[in-house]
DNA sequence: GTATACCCTGACTA
DNA sequence: ATAGTCAGGGTAT
């Protein structure tokens, strides 16, 4: 501003991280379904925005967005050093943590990251992409991007509370369309929502959270980890699972995923990884494919 | 409390 | 080519 450059639109600029930082995992390892790499720069759209970043060396250059938003937003403001000290307390976790270095997870939007999630039930990566995407060109409202393409912004609670049940079908939401019909009336109704589970504590509001159709343990953890930075909360899917069994000895992978089995594996990794429990496991999911080969 | 069928789509197999 | 199988999280019974 000082220098008559408008850092908020699609003037570029430049950030040297404090702490480690690598972009590429913290973009690619599945906690984000808006991003997607070009040539070297990463373009998404979050709070409401084209935004675009690229890291060479240790020097992000960005475009779209303030750069105290891009701090924040990657999680750049706090020490990670100390913060991955704090878990890597056996040698498979800090095995995990050395090959993904600098892995972030970064501060979703909680309304964005919960009907994302909601969405992620019983799908892949490629197809929850479809699926949001689907919802922002239906209910969100146009971008331009600096391009002149034109991107569709995470429509608002109020936005998606407009659409039919059979618009939402026709986002190929599936059998989770009801479930997000519901979900979106209800918040759409309660602004305060976020702020009432910002300021629960963890069990709190996680119970508060499976009050909302279709939201159960998994979801409801990630949306703690991903929304609402609480980061002691462990989401348990079958990745995670079968890597707890093989290092840690815990949990059965041979049976189906019970709520007993989830609790008994997301108390264990709690109580092992301490409060950033959720951090370890965005580290050991990023490493899941080493553990693809052979059966447990 | 716990097990099981079902919801829907996409990817894979026969 | 097309039918069948399965993965995946939450819910109702």
């Amino acid at each position: 501003m000082t220098r008559g450059i408008d850092m908020t639109q699609d003037a570029v600029g430049v950030y040297e991280p404090a702490y480690p930082l690598n972009l590429d995992a913290t973009l690619s390892c599945g906690q984000l379904f808006r991003w997607k790499k070009g040539e070297n720069t990463w373009q998404g759209i979050a709070d409401g925005r084209f935004i675009t970043i690229r890291q060479k060396e240790n020097r992000l250059f960005f475009s779209g967005c303030s750069e105290a938003f891009l701090v924040s937003y990657l999680h750049l403001d706090s020490d990670y050093d100390a913060m991955v000290s704090g878990f890597c307390c056996d040698s498979h976790i800090s095995d995990a943590v050395c090959r993904t270095g600098g892995l972030r997870i970064v501060r979703q939007d909680p309304w964005e990251c919960l009907i994302s999630y909601l969405c992620a039930q019983n799908a892949n990566i490629p197809f929850i992409t479809r699926m949001i995407e689907n919802i922002c060109q239906t209910a969100g409202e146009p971008i331009l991007a600096p391009d002149k393409t034109v991107g569709y912004a995470f429509p608002t609670p109020t936005a998606l509370s407009l659409l039919t049940l059979e618009e939402k079908r026709g986002c190929t939401l599936g059998y989770r369309a009801p479930y997000i019909h519901k979900t979106t009336a209800a918040i759409a109704a309660d602004p305060e929502w976020a702020n009432r589970i910002r300021e629960m504590p963890f069990e709190e509001a996680r119970r508060s959270l499976m009050t909302y159709p279709g939201i159960g343990p998994k979801v409801a953890d990630c949306v703690l980890l991903f929304g609402f930075q609480k980061y002691e909360s462990f989401p348990v899917d079958v990745w995670i699972r079968m890597i707890m069994h093989r290092l840690y000895g815990i949990g059965n992978p041979a049976v189906s995923l019970t709520p007993a089995e989830y609790e008994r594996i997301r108390r264990f990794a709690q109580e092992h990884f301490g409060p950033y429990a959720g951090y370890a496991q965005e580290f050991l999911f990023a490493v899941r494919e080493s553990y693809t080969d052979g059966k447990f």
